[in-house]
RNA sequence: UGCCUCAUGGUGUAACGGUAGCACAGCAGAUUCUGAAUCUGCUUGUCUUGGUUCAAAUCCAGGUGAGGCAACCA
């Protein structure tokens, strides 16, 4: 369930709606519904349509539903994988259609008979013009279109053709259906359009029972119609589909509601492309491992990448609701990651690239147990006992050997605090023949312990994680970065430019990192804070038991290399 | 050389004829056993030109800019 709240100041959507309600118009009953083509997954555009469609539903409860539809019509590029990705995601984000799951398909009899009362009324006819003729006789933007030499059979004749269309007596291409309008309207779509095409391919729900399927523009508010939707709510490209939808809503006899399209503008992100067609480009060319790519911007990536549902419903909220086609910063869905994962993920030491401490005057042997806290943000999550030995890992970054003055972790002959244990002093750096440092020699002082700051003493600045270096567990870790090097990768490539030009090559790291041994148990989907780092993620896909595989879902802000 | 829609800080948005506010980003400081989080402060905006009005981001007109539209896709 989304735990949103309706927003103080309602987006022009919303305000409609409530008019829609407050004059009781459909009985004061707001019916939405999310209606995805089954031809690829979801991304976040259209977790933002998800949001408003379930949350508008919700807001307005208990008169009030949303629907599943999915609008399959064009069974060629249609796949039941995409079906059951869709309801996966839906369901993930936190909403429910309940009883409410449809298909365009389940509706293909009842459009064929609006069809039929179409043509009785004289406002359909079957055409047998090619491809080409119907471009050709269409006009152009500028141009009014002509009208079709078979605009104007009887609709005996009509009828009659409609009906063999549909036995199957003619080939793909041969004939269409088209509504009867206007063929000299400014708006394209009024110029005559197709609403049935013939099609002799197998459907992924009615099988081989037909061989015309109804175009989008045709069975979309008709199907709105038939569920009782009372609100449709979609792209803006759809903006001058408008005036052809009210067309058959007014046209067609029978139909149980009245429903009216309103438009938003599409989500648009930087450092990522947003059309499904790109992302399959990216998905079949192995430009990314799939789908569910944790760089990938669809709902399955974002999710296998460590993001909440909490967080994106957040984040959907948060970018608002216009008619200005904008572009939202990764950055803003970024915040809405870490806000929500630094009230709930759990601590845990990790090391990306481990440096070797050696403290010479700490006894060998088993060492001790240190209790660190599990959630600063949330003491009730408790602690636990993490083993600290004379060697120690820690990451290479918190070490400088010739620092700058703002720099305030480890450097020779200086003293850092390793948090929740003690403080140390390095007094050697090791260095390998390359002169590559190896490990670093230090003392601990013991009067430091569990925060101490014994007065008098110099005070020390930087704190810092560390591993047990015997206990250490070597584990997988994949740091993820943005998909793309240009915030706006189809504009930087031009018309004809290739936008993969633009990949990021180092979007993907793969390293193994050393790791506290409580994690040894973490389960699949786990969400963490490696401190000082960044959160992760166990991925759900390859993680083993005991050997988990970690994601970077975002790094945590970062105000000391920033300023550099 | 058409039609439709839109235009508020760097970004995303609010203000419905009456004090331009919020969030993100950025900057500065406080705090901190995470250079995180938290807290405080700061910088930055009504596309343009006219008009209506006591008063315009808001209403009107022109201009400019942006997005969309000529699949038997959705």
């Amino acid at each position: 369930m989304s735990d949103a709240p309706a927003p103080a100041s309602k987006d022009f959507i919303r305000e409609l709606i409530a008019e829609d309600v407050a004059a009781q118009r459909n009985d004061a009953w707001v019916v939405t519904r999310f209606p995805p083509e089954p031809n690829g997954y979801l991304h976040i555009g259209h977790a933002k349509s998800i949001c408003l469609n379930f949350g508008i539903a919700l807001e307005n409860a208990p008169k009030s539903r949303c629907h599943l539809r999915f609008d399959d019509t064009n069974p060629v590029k249609e796949d039941i994988e995409y079906v059951q990705s869709i309801q996966e995601d839906v369901k993930w984000l936190g909403f429910d259609w309940g009883q409410h799951l449809y298909y365009a398909s389940d509706y293909f009899e009842k459009l064929y008979g609006f069809a039929v009362q179409l043509i009785e009324k004289g406002l359909a006819y079957v055409d047998d013009q090619t491809l080409e003729q119907v471009r050709a006789h269409r006009g152009s933007l500028t141009a009014p279109g002509t009208p079709s030499p078979f605009r104007d059979r009887s609709a005996q004749e009509n009828l009659d053709l409609f009906n063999r269309m549909r036995a199957g007596e003619f080939k793909e291409g041969e004939r269409i259906l088209r509504a009867k309008i206007d063929m000299a309207s400014p708006n394209m779509n009024m110029r005559d359009p197709v609403i049935y095409r013939i099609l002799h391919a197998h459907h992924h729900r009615t099988g081989d029972a037909w061989c015309i399927y109804p175009m989008y523009d045709y069975a979309h508010p008709l199907s709105d119609a038939l569920e009782g939707i009372t609100h449709s709510l979609c792209t803006l490209e759809f903006e001058h589909h408008r005036p052809l939808y009210e067309w058959l809503i007014n046209n067609v006899d029978g139909l149980p509601g009245h429903p009216y399209q309103r438009e938003f503008a599409r989500l648009n992100l930087t450092y990522t492309v947003m059309s499904k067609r790109k992302l399959l480009e990216l998905v079949k060319t192995d430009l990314v491992s799939g789908w569910d790519d944790p760089r990938m911007p669809t709902i399955s990536g974002i999710r296998r990448r460590g993001y909440t549902p909490a967080a994106v419903r957040n984040f959907c909220e948060t970018i608002g609701l216009t008619k200005f086609p904008s572009l939202t910063e990764l950055a803003l869905l970024e915040h809405c990651v870490r806000e929500d994962l630094n009230k709930h993920a759990q601590r845990v030491y990790g090391v990306l690239r481990p440096l070797k401490v050696v403290l010479t005057n700490y006894p060998e042997g088993p060492g001790e147990q240190i209790e660190l806290v599990n959630n600063p943000e949330n003491p009730a999550d408790g602690t636990r006992l993490v083993p600290l030995t004379r060697e120690l890992y820690i990451d290479a970054e918190d070490f400088m050997e010739h620092p700058s003055a703002d720099f305030h972790r480890l450097v020779p002959g200086g003293e850092v605090r390793l948090k929740y244990a003690f403080c140390i002093t390095c007094h050697e750096v090791v260095k390998d023949p390359e002169g590559r440092i190896i490990a670093l020699h230090c003392t601990y002082d013991d009067a430091t312990r569990r925060g101490a700051k014994p007065v008098g003493r110099p005070k020390v600045k930087g704190t810092i994680h560390w591993v047990s270096a015997p206990h250490a567990l070597d584990v997988q870790v994949r740091l993820y970065d943005k998909l793309f090097t240009e915030p706006q990768p189809d504009e930087a490539a031009g018309a004809e430019g290739n936008y993969t030009q633009f990949l990021n090559p180092a979007s993907l790291e793969t390293l193994t990192a050393k790791l506290e041994p409580s994690v040894a148990t973490a389960q699949p989907g786990s969400h963490f804070q490696f401190e000082r780092v960044g959160y992760f993620f166990t991925d759900p896909k390859d993680s083993q038991p005991g050997h988990p595989v970690f994601n970077r879902t975002v790094a945590l802000k970062d105000g000391f290399s920033k300023a550099k």
